[in-house]
DNA sequence: AATGTTACGTTATAATGTAACATTTTCCAT
DNA sequence: ATGGAAAATGTTACATTATAACGTAACATT
């Protein structure tokens, strides 16, 4: 069994990301220069909109914002968003049609995501022990993964501090 | 480890599914039977309309199935399959917007996916495994699960087949 | 200058899902 | 059996999520 280097992402979620968003923008545009990739101005605030939560964010949502600017309709959104995440620079909630940052592109962007229903906060992991699991069992019956949805829903342990 | 008792649900899944679909609404009456719920005609008729596939099925799709014998609106086929959902008679592919149905009602209704992207089929297991270590991640840093939602893409054997 | 390519603008519409309220059906206690 | 509550369905309208289709701008290459 390795070694998780999370040890508890939600308490990492923690606020101030005022600094952890100037880091992930940092760290994409570092990405996008490295593989020669346009980190455009529409699709830098599209990921600085979606980075201003640690919680998932809607595309309308980002709409809406962008709309204060100026006037947008929806292809401008998908398109950035889709950019974003062919990059790995935010990932799709499928379970919530929602989007959130990733600070990890260049890991190959299968991670699962832990996802509390009170405060709405999700934590990304991207752990060998389950994606090793799935493969195995996969592979049990010839079927070859391209692509994985982990998204586990529950309470986090800041949320069941006074419920529990 | 323990044993997964489907060696191949995608060689299980392959035809003569007329079978299988009068075994599982067979099972769906005596489910509700047990527990004194209502399977009436339209959730019948909904679930007999996921059955139809192995593959996914759209909320739109059974709605053009229901108009050809009736007048029929989005509620009818969504409340329908809110209750198939709830007593785990069909199940939500989130990544696709779609419904499968689903054998084992009684199981707790916690299964993992695998979903061919060439033929559509989906075989879905309930691997206590894979619902051993998320639990255990989740519990390193303290959070409760309440809903898994583990769906994987790719190609299963039969699809390999001619290609690889 | 002509062409190619990528990103973006714009309009319209498709696809998915729900709210709200009216009506009908079923259940069951009397 | 029957009247009243609860459950299920009908109906209309609307909200939300996503894409198609086509045109234009900006910039690079030849």
């Amino acid at each position: 069994m390795q070694k998780n280097k999370l040890k508890n992402p939600f308490k990492s979620a923690n606020h101030k990301h005022k600094k952890c968003l100037q880091t992930a923008l940092a760290a994409a545009k570092k990405h996008c220069d490295a593989f020669g990739l346009r980190l455009t101005p529409i699709r830098y605030r599209v990921l600085e909109l979606v980075w201003q939560n640690h919680a998932p964010v809607k595309a309308y949502n980002i709409l809406d914002q962008l709309k204060l600017a100026k006037s947008s309709a929806p292809p401008t959104v998908y398109r950035a968003l889709d950019f974003l995440k062919e990059e790995g620079l935010v990932h799709k909630i499928e379970s919530l049609n929602a989007y959130i940052g990733c600070d990890n592109p260049q890991e190959g962007h299968k991670s699962q995501f832990f996802i509390c229903d009170d405060c709405g906060t999700v934590a990304e992991i991207a752990d060998p022990d389950i994606r090793y699991l799935l493969r195995k069992k996969a592979h049990q019956f010839g079927f070859k993964i391209k692509d994985e949805m982990v998204e586990i829903k529950g309470h986090c342990q800041e949320c069941r501090g006074s419920a529990e």
